[in-house]
DNA sequence: CGTAAGTGAAATATTTCACTTACGGTGCGATATT
């Protein structure tokens, strides 16, 4: 790309990357962002790990006045990005807010951001509910807030990270600045989720294509636990090169990491379990090469940028394949061959559901929404806590989904209230348990699509690329379907595709949804709602199931 | 939801089956201890 773009800015931002951080050239995508961001829009950046995120606020940045807020799940994660700019001020100085901070870096990192000697500030979402955070920030008016890892939205929100859910909030207290989300993975169904619990308005979506050709993909169908685990040692035993094992539980991780041992690899195990000190001396064993196997929980993820991974070995199903195809893009990252393979037994399904379940009961729900109502004056969630004696966690997630039922709402102050003509807390109880059991579908048809992943018949990667709303014009050659036979068959069979992938259609009972993608006489859309549900085609055509919308 | 470990009774003196129980992922922040 090195034609002259026609919209005003791009020269500057190319100007400002070569100066500052020595990019020669900015790559389509990117620059596509960046304008976006020098327009002023909100913007959603859906863009592949390497392919340099960062850049798409840090440049445009550097073009206009103002701090920029950025909202990052991992303090290690904080850590990595502000160390690239921290005290260079041509890319514009950063501090990071956390609670591992003395009182004297709090006040030495405010300063330098009132001072303006430093012009990015990253936080995790916590932070952003603590009132005199948002005060402190706000004074400052910040241009940006940035959303990093904004899946984490969707993915963590619900239950286990619920200040992400009340972003949106936060962000009105700001100011409500500009809205930057930048996320690897996103399906369509936590694209749409992300730009609604962000308040993201008429937002800018950008998003790069999903493939990874050099990544072959692979299912093996397994019976017995143990021919699972034994699958499992020989396949990332005979990886030429290093190798990610992920795992369901942390038994496993040090287990599958022993036997790994045994036959001669150099491996270890991660998991949030571990010490820092030994999570650190395994991530980093594994960056420079002292170790060449990991056998990990979804613990070991953000921040694993190595070229060389030459195989994610997946020992059991994932939560989603959201989260399957992010771990399994850690492979290849330098071009070169490599395989995704995942043992796969039904029963494993089982798991995930259980980690998806939690629904709260309503007596807490009204329980919480009578103590609001019986405060006169806006009370604050810390104050909440303290009169309850709820953990932080359970309380914001209690907070959020009474606030989804219109059963609490947050003042501009950040407090909460009830709201005129709000129903009475029993019936709004039931009314929030409801909007978490809808939730729960949603996540329970996610876990379903990896189970239709693992026992299609069809192509793996058209598969995959069509739960991101990316179509593959046919089987991709190179996954195992393929390798069998089986893909060109189910490509062959039931051409007829009603309605268009990525179009929207309505349905009368469950609502609107998107079309993901058509396999043999099928067709998969996801559902707002409901989640995702696979129709027969001859069936929605006869009884005309669906109408474009 | 599925699995492993534990309990107890039945059919036979150690094994077998039937049933119960516990467990399982991700990180922030705050607090206590080196």
């Amino acid at each position: 790309m090195t034609s002259s773009s026609p919209r005003p800015g791009a020269q500057r931002l190319r100007a400002a990357a070569r100066d500052a951080f020595g990019f020669d050239d900015l790559r389509p995508g990117q620059l596509e962002a960046m304008l976006a961001v020098l327009e002023g829009r909100d913007v959603l950046v859906v863009m592949p790990t390497g392919a340099g995120k960062s850049a798409i606020y840090q440049v445009p940045s550097l073009l206009r006045e103002g701090p920029v807020v950025v909202v990052s799940p991992l303090i290690a994660l904080q850590r990595d990005q502000v160390d690239a700019i921290h005290g260079d001020r041509a890319r514009g100085g950063a501090v990071m807010l956390n609670s591992q901070l003395s009182a004297a870096g709090w006040r030495r990192a405010q300063e330098a951001l009132r001072a303006q000697e430093v012009r990015f500030a990253f936080l995790a979402p916590e932070q952003l509910a603590r009132e005199e955070v948002v005060e402190e920030l706000a004074a400052l008016h910040p241009a940006m807030v940035v959303v990093d890892e904004a899946h984490c939205v969707s993915a963590w929100g619900h239950d286990f990270r619920p200040d992400y859910l009340r972003l949106a909030g936060a962000v009105e207290r700001l100011g409500r600045p500009q809205v930057l989300a930048l996320t690897a993975t996103a399906g369509p169904q936590v694209r749409a989720e992300v730009v609604e619990r962000l308040g993201m308005r008429d937002p800018a979506v950008l998003v790069e294509g999903f493939d990874r050709p050099n990544i072959t993909l692979e299912v093996r169908r397994c019976l017995a636990e143990d021919d699972q685990r034994a699958l499992v040692v020989e396949r990332a035993a005979a990886v030429a090169g290093p190798v990610i094992v992920y795992v369901a539980r942390r038994r496993d991780a040090e287990e599958l990491a022993g036997e790994l041992r045994a036959v001669g690899r150099a491996a270890d195990f991660y998991h949030a379990g571990r010490s820092r000190t030994d999570r650190d001396a395994v991530h980093h064993g594994f960056l420079e090469g002292a170790l060449d196997a990991v056998v990990a929980t979804n613990a070991f993820g953000m921040g694993i940028d190595k070229p060389d991974v030459r195989a994610v070995v997946h020992a059991q199903v994932p939560d989603s394949l959201d989260s399957y195809y992010q771990e399994v893009g850690r492979a290849g990252r330098d071009g070169e061959p490599a395989t995704a393979l995942l043992a796969y037994r039904p029963e494993d399904l089982g798991l995930r559901r259980f980690f998806a379940a939690g629904i709260p009961g309503g007596d807490d729900l009204a329980q919480l929404a009578g103590v609001v109502r019986r405060h006169d004056e806006p009370v604050a969630v810390a104050e909440l806590k303290e009169e309850t004696g709820l953990s932080q966690t359970r309380l914001g997630n209690l907070v959020n989904l009474l606030e989804q039922a219109d059963a609490i709402a947050e003042t501009p102050e950040g407090e909460l209230v009830v709201p005129a003509g709000a129903a009475p807390p029993a019936r709004a109880a039931a009314r929030a348990v409801g909007i978490a059991e809808q939730h729960h579908r949603v996540e329970e048809s996610r876990i379903e699509m990896v189970r239709a992943y693992a026992e299609t018949a069809g192509c793996r990667r058209q598969f995959l690329l069509g739960y991101f709303g990316e179509e593959l014009p046919g089987p991709c050659g190179s996954c195992d379907t393929c390798a069998a036979g089986s893909a060109a068959g189910v490509a062959g069979a039931g051409a007829e595709h009603p309605f268009p992938v990525g179009g929207t259609v309505q349905h009368q009972q469950w609502g609107a949804g998107q079309v993901m993608g058509y396999e043999a006489d099928r067709v998969t859309v996801a559902f707002a709602e409901v989640g995702y549900k696979t129709l027969s085609v001859p069936l929605v055509v006869e009884q005309g199931l669906l109408t474009a919308a």
